[in-house]
This record gives C-alpha cells, structure tokens and sequence, in this order.
DNA sequence: AATGAATGAGCTTTCATTCAT
DNA sequence: GATGAATGAAAGCTCATTCAT
C-alpha cells in the first residue's frame, strides 16, 4: 500500500521500487522461517498482491534465484578478494569454500532447493550453481598443482559437500563445535597431507 | 468375522496384525515414493482409515521411527559382525559407518527427519540416532586407541557426516561417481595418515 | 453392515445428514445464483469446510449429478403418471418434454454442463442425461406409431432441443410470451401436421 | 510512415491502425480458442498493452461488439441479395435464418452473451441484436403474408431460437445428423404446412 | 480399538480491470 | 493515446490431523 511518499507515484522506477522491497522482504522472510513459508505470505508482508508477487517471480524458485543473485556479487567479491590476496592456493581454496558455505548457509531449507537443482537442469538455480562450481573448479585446480589438495578430488564433489555441510548445520547449531568438525572433516578429506602428522591442526578443534 | 472368540483376545490379535500391514504397507510406500507421500494414500494403501494409522502412530516421525526401529536388529547384527570379524579398527569404522549410510539411504528423503531429530529431543527418532552415535563413538574409540582415526574427530560429527553424505545421494546419482567421492572426502576426513602419501588408495576413485 | 442398528454407528447418519445439508444448501445456492458459483461460497454456506465439500462430491459436476439424482424420481414420477394417465401419445411426448424443460430450468446455467456431458462420456451427468434420451425415445416412437409425431425426429434432438429452449429460457423470460412461444416452435417442429391447417393450435399462443 | 506529419493526425492513425490490428488478432483469437480467452493474451497476441487494448474497448463485450460490427455488411449483403434474388418469401425467410446462424456461429460460446444481450440492454452487443431481429420481423412478415409463415411466430422468437440452435451446435457436431435435425425442427416449427405431407422435405434428413 | 468424516488453513495460479506515468 | 505494473478476489483442490461415533 501507499508509503509516503506524497503525489509521486507508480512507474517503471516504482517496478524497480517494488520489485526491490519484494525482495527485502522475502530475503527477512526466508532468513527468519526458512523457504518453505507461503508465497501468499511473503506477498502480503510486502503489502502487495500476490498477483504482483507472480509478476515478478513466476515461482518460488525465480524469487529463490533472484535473492541468490543478489549476493552473486557479494560472493564474486569475495572471489576476486582471495584471489588477490592470499597466495597460498591451499587456503584460497579453503576460503572460497567457506564463502560458499555461509552463501548456502543464508536461508533455512536452502540447500535442498540447491541440491535439486544439481540434477534438474531446469531451473533457474541451475546456472548459479554451475558458476559456482566452475569457481571451485578453478581453485581446487590450482590447489592441486601446488600439491595441497588431493588429485582425485573434483571441484563438484566440493561443491556438493559443501552444501551437504550446509545441510547439516541447522542440526549442529545445537552443539557448538559441530559447524566447525564437520567443516575440518570435509577440508581434512581434501586436503592433501604435508610432512606434519596433522595436516592442518589451525582448523581442527582444539577440544580437552 | 470372528464372532464367538472372546472380543479383547481377538481385538488385540487384530490390533497387532494391523500393526504389522500398517508397517509393511508404509515400508513399501517409503521405499517406493520416498516419505514425503500423504498419509492418508499410506493408510488407503493398508486398507484402514486414517484413525487407525494415527491411532498407532501419532505422526509422520512415529511410523518413520517404528519403520527404523524394524531395521535396528538389521544394524545391531552388523554391528555385531563386524566387532566379531574384523580385527583392523580402522576397517570396522568404515564398514560401521556403510551400513549406517544404508540404513539412511533406506527412504528418499529420510535424512531430512534424522537430521531434525538430532536437535529436536522431542522426536520419536532421536533415541534411535543417539543409539548410533553411541555405536560410532564406539568404533571410533577403538579407532582412536589404534592411531587410526584422528583423535579430534566425535561420534557425532560422523554421524551427521553420514546423514549428509545421503543426503546429497539423490543428486550425487545423476553422477555416478560423486556418491563415492564423497564418502572418500569424508572417510580421508577422519582417517589418520598413515606412512603411505594416500592414506586411503583402495576407496579413492583412481581417475586419470 | 447394521442399516438400522440404533446407537451403535451414528456415523453413517451424520454423513448423510451433512450430504443432505450440503445439497439442500446447494440447491438453494445454485436456484438463486446459478450454478457459476463458487464452490467455497457452498461450503462456507453450509458451515462445512471445503475438503468436507469435496470428500461428498470431488467437483462441480459431481455435485450438480448429485443435485440432479435427487430430482430423478420425481421425474421418473412424471413418467409414470403422464405413462398411465395420458392415452394420447402426442399430448404424452409433449408434456414429458415439458417436465424435461422444467428439469433442465431448475438453475440458471444449467444447460450448459448437461450440454458438455452430451459430447464428453467422462461426465458424471452424462449417464444422467442419457436416460433421459432414451425415455425421451419412448415417448417419441409411440407417437411416431400414432403418426403423431414425424418420422424423422430422433429422441436426441428433441432432448437437445429442450436444453436449447431452456438455456433460452433466461432471456426469454424479461418478455413473457417467448418461452411459450419458442416451445410452441419446437412443437410444431416434430409434431405431425393433422387435419387442420393449424396443427396444434391448443398451445399456439393466441395473440392479437 | 509520415514523421514531419502534425502529431495529432500521425497519432489518429496510429490510433486507427491500433484498432484494426487488434480486431484482426481477436478476430483469429476468438475464431481460435473461443470467447473465453484471456484478454491480457489477446493484448499479448497483438502486441499491445492491456491498457490499450481496455482503451479501444472497455471490456470483453464492446470488444465483441466491434467485432461483429465487421461482419454486419456481410450479413447486410447477405440481406441484400436475398431480398433481390429469392422471390419465394418462404426460402428467403430460411435463407435469412441460415445467414443469422452462421453468424451466431462464428465464435465457439458466442451466443451466450448474444442471448444476454437481449436482456441486458446496456451491452453494447443489445444494438446489434436488435437490429437483426427487426430484420428477421421483415422476411417474417413477409412471409406470414404470403402464408407460408405461421401467424403466430414473432421476429424475436425466431432470432432466440437461431442462436439457441447455434449454441446447441457443439453439442450436436459430435452427432453428424444433429445441427441439421435441429434445424429442420425449428424450421418445421415457424413454416406453414403446405398441402404436400412434409411441408420441407428439401430439408428434413431422409432417414430409413 | 477402529473408523472415516470433518476440518480449514494452505497452496499456486489466473485474469479482468484500473490507473499512474 | 499508450503503456504495462498493480491489483486482489477467486478459483479448485490437498492433506495432516482431530474427534465424534
């Protein structure tokens, strides 16, 4: 409904506006109840019909989509950023995949939708998700060329991990430390092992 | 039908026996169309009214648990086995940790509640996970004593890695061979090195 | 199962109560509103939810069949007495498909559907209305027998002739005479001519 | 076309063209798909907005209006030449009525809102109806002079029963014999008996 | 204990029409 | 005059669960 915004009103600028808030909202929504909450819901918090909502995002996943590209940047970012700054390839690739991690991290039931959109080349997710991987792919590469990832590792077997760790999450927040092992577990499988016993002590838990 | 036998005798033949199809009836339709099919096809499938299905289990998670509690046997003799066969801890850790991942893979979809169960004390499921964990932690231990699974490394970060290994099953199907590169990703997770560089060549996929 | 059986299963005379409900409900709906309303307008009119609405009739057409089966003895009941009562078989033909103009008048819109059910076998109402051709056939041969009626008119026609004239019903009604005078056109149409110039001028309207 | 045209006469053609092009696609849409069409895919088809599309005609009906409007100098040639070339006021009168059917006929649901019109004096179709129906008065009256008419059927009856026959139509194409049975009867129903037995036999199906 | 009828919020989607620009 | 975004009621239908019988 109106905002105050006084005689001026309604036009492409406003679609954008609307388009925009839809997209505030449903981003609260989504990281408040998760995304299994109702479209209807999301339309009526925002203040518009559900038609309008349609109009924008065919379906829940269009809308899913468009909130993830939002944060494509953010991660592209980051991307850019690691690859700039840190010249160890072991912890570049170890940095993007906690990128990755709280990317797929931001709404409850996220990675289910992800998941499903690994083998349904349907929909919209589809492309981002093959972005993504490609990104991994480059790092895990380079990683193994200097050695410190295992060479039988693939860039969507991290992906997928990753996702699967995601997944998990919402279970071991109810125990500190689980996030974190889960998280070793997976980087202690890629990794390829130095001289040390322990291949990367900095991110195993240090636990009595 | 029956009309002279005692009513409370026949009664509780007939309530077990119901029971029982009930069981066998919802093992079929799990296995076949995953858990998320509504109740009401489940109890139409069995030939009993919805009351009846509800009246023995209270919910989804009831008849997911009772459906789990018929395969525990199924797991203890595994279990069973393999402390009486395998002598190599390491080795009894990994097969354990197999069978758990058939036990989640039983259902699509299944991981799904497990995982809740594990935060959600509430749920008729999380007695039955927190009896595997026990069992892991066991393994694990003997594992842990032999220098063979990194000490840092809890039963129940391996149990969740399980459930998300299946969990990211249905996509991983779509290629064939990401479902094992997981579970190597995990199992060189906890696996402590031994004096060979790969630590664990006989489940790593050899890829050129 | 015990019909009569008192106390024991008050089930059953609950269903029926509340079908009866939701019919006589209906009945009034669709007589006042035609038959384009909304199905939930029904349900909320008959205090019941929607899924109750669809557990006694799963669709619209369902429902109108139901509404319709009511009224099938009292047609059947007309039958029997124009049957027995009425030795002309031209003045029989003529009145039966009078008591079919009023069946098919019943509510706005009704001509539609049972038009669609001629064509599409699937329809609940198509068994319904053919019947309702074979009685019209009845009548028709024994007034073909008479030569009363003319030999190349078929109980079909007539039958969808009379769903014509009521779904011309609605506007004929804003000016009175044109409901007469279209079933007087009808009339003519398969009456056989008699003597007399003027075959049936009994329900010619006689106007100035 | 002219660029350095005054505004006004560049828009009042746009304008022009506008119209026709969207008549033109409704024409096909409706000829297509039925009247019950989405408006916004009318839009779509002719490559307007829904606005301008609502702009030339303010709903359905005036849409449909307009649409008919096109044909009327057909069907006024058609009068033409009747009035010109057929001497026999009986087939002329028939002829007429077969003119009037085809147009009824044109669009799959078109006589549902030509037979509201009749009631509703504000559509915009009422006009159109009208007119036709004064012009069937005409080949009626005339025909009821030479006698070969029915005194007692009026102009208004016969239109109402054209479009009924029309509406009837799609019921009756799955039944070859059908439209023709129907329109023999109607035809039987308005025409004078001739001396011979069957007054039409040129028209009434020859059936063993 | 069994039954299955009832509930009713929930879902996604469509579309005629309005109206600000 | 054209545009197309917005509206929002309405549709048919599902289903987990409750509860009266």
């Amino acid at each position: 409904m109106g905002e105050a915004a006084p005689g001026e009103r309604r036009q492409r600028t406003d679609k954008q506006r609307n388009r925009t808030h839809i997209l505030e909202v449903a981003q609260r929504f989504f990281a408040e109840q998760g995304i299994s909450g109702s479209m209807d819901a999301i339309a009526k918090q925002a203040g518009v019909g559900p038609g309008t909502l349609y109009r924008h995002f065919p379906n829940r996943e269009a809308l899913l989509a468009a909130l993830l590209q939002a944060r494509e940047e953010e991660l592209e970012a980051r991307r850019v950023a690691i690859k700039h700054e840190v010249t160890d390839s072991r912890t570049a690739l170890a940095q993007w995949l906690q990128a990755l991690s709280e990317w797929a991290t931001a709404f409850d039931g996220l990675p289910e939708p992800l998941r499903a959109a690994l083998t349904e080349n349907t929909s919209p997710l589809a492309l981002t998700c093959q972005g993504y991987i490609t990104i991994t792919d480059e790092f895990l590469h380079a990683a193994q060329r200097d050695g410190s990832a295992k060479p039988w590792v693939r860039g969507r077997d991290l992906f997928l991990s990753t996702l699967a760790t995601a997944w998990a999450r919402s279970a071991a927040l109810a125990d500190e430390s689980s996030p974190d092992a889960l998280s070793a577990l997976v980087r202690s499988g890629w990794e390829a092992p130095t001289k040390e016993a322990t291949p990367h002590s900095d991110t195993s838990p240090s636990r009595p």
